[in-house]
RNA sequence: CGCGGGGUGGAGCAGCCCGGUAGCUCGUCAGGCUCAUAACCUGAAGGUCGUAGGUUCAAAUCCUGCCCCCGCAC
């Protein structure tokens, strides 16, 4: 088939290898603009938008579709169908309609459950035991559409963002293949969401990072896994000069009772308002990330000493 | 030119302000000890202190350029 892929992070690009890999012609790759970021403010292609050209494809980076001459050219590409994975922008009405076959969404959670931003690490916060990745029909309502295949998997304890997300996004990409050559085959089943369970999955504020001692150990855990490696659950340690900002990178729940903040032996187990958590991988600002046992060669942190 | 931190034996760090014999906690190797431990004792190997210059009697330390890593903001 004829088809415009967009998306913009990782996320997507197992997800446009593998519609090439299966031989349909991609017309036209769309991707987020590059844009200034990271240190020195430099502009940065997505990693859609590298890979995409690395393959040879054109790209397009519209700020909007919904100037009239974006969406005529994107009529213009003569589409047999448009897939959309992560790609940052709403499609509007004329868009959708564009392709004979319309467009098609990868989203990576159980739908209705998490429908929005950032499913993986709603999922993971909130303490799901499963989850999963679905190939959709899209529709003007934020990921409302008939879902047209899906898969499970189970998130473990130690899932991470990190993990969770590339597992999905490998589950994610023949999946979405296969919804493609169903549609080719006039065989696509779309299977209307359930009215009931629709939850919303928020952009991740960076003042959720901050980690509160107080609060229960379990829910710390999945702050620390949920948001870990970006943005990063983070906390403070006092240092000899002054407060030492400190990310969680992984943790697990431990026994222990003290403090909220209060470590309760020498390597790095910590109080919560309710049980302890152990933190086993860590990253010091502007040190490498590294695991818990090589962080306490270097650092002072004995029992009893207080996290903020 | 967005703000800032860092690059020191295999790992993680201290030393740098106030130049003067390379330090700490581990790991490794050899040996000893122990019912046992993220245990203990003895000894050993291992470093052009990111890199290129400069200042100096003397540079990990002071000055300049370059490379690499990271936190914040975006």
């Amino acid at each position: 088939m004829r088809i415009a892929f967009m998306g913009s992070p990782d996320f997507a690009v197992p997800s446009l290898a593998a519609l090439i890999a299966r031989g349909h012609e991609i017309a036209c790759v769309y991707a987020q603009p590059p844009r200034p970021a990271g240190r020195g403010q430099h502009l940065r292609k997505t990693p859609v938008h590298a890979f995409a050209e690395a393959q040879g494809i054109a790209v397009r980076t519209p700020r909007s579709l919904r100037k009239p001459e974006e969406q005529a050219a994107f009529a213009a590409l003569g589409l047999d169908l448009a897939v959309v994975v992560a790609y940052g922008l709403i499609l509007p009405k004329a868009i959708l309609d564009a392709p004979k076959h319309g467009c098609i969404n990868l989203h990576g959670s159980l739908l209705p459950r998490w429908r929005g931003a950032a499913p993986i690490q709603r999922a993971l916060m909130a303490g799901d035991a499963v989850t999963g990745v679905q190939a959709m029909r899209m529709e003007e309502g934020l990921d409302t559409g008939p879902v047209i295949l899906s898969t499970e998997t189970e998130i473990e304890i130690d899932d991470t963002a990190q993990t969770l997300h590339d597992r999905l996004a490998a589950l994610g990409a023949p999946l979405l293949a296969d919804a493609v050559d169903l549609i080719d085959q006039g065989r696509a089943v779309e299977t209307p969401q359930s009215p009931d369970g629709v939850t919303y999955a928020h952009k991740i504020d960076p003042a959720e990072a901050r980690i509160d001692w107080t609060r229960p150990a379990r829910e710390i855990d999945r702050q620390i896994r949920g948001l870990s490696p970006y943005p990063g659950a983070w906390f403070e340690m006092p240092g000899p000069q002054g407060p030492v900002r400190i990310k969680a990178l992984m943790s697990r729940l431990a026994v222990g009772d003290g403090a909220p903040g209060a470590l309760l032996d020498d390597h790095l187990r910590v109080a919560c308002g309710d049980g302890a958590v152990r933190l086993l991988r860590v990253q010091r600002e502007g040190r490498q990330a590294m695991d818990a046992t090589d962080f306490l060669r270097g650092a002072e942190a004995p029992a009893g000493m207080v996290l903020g």
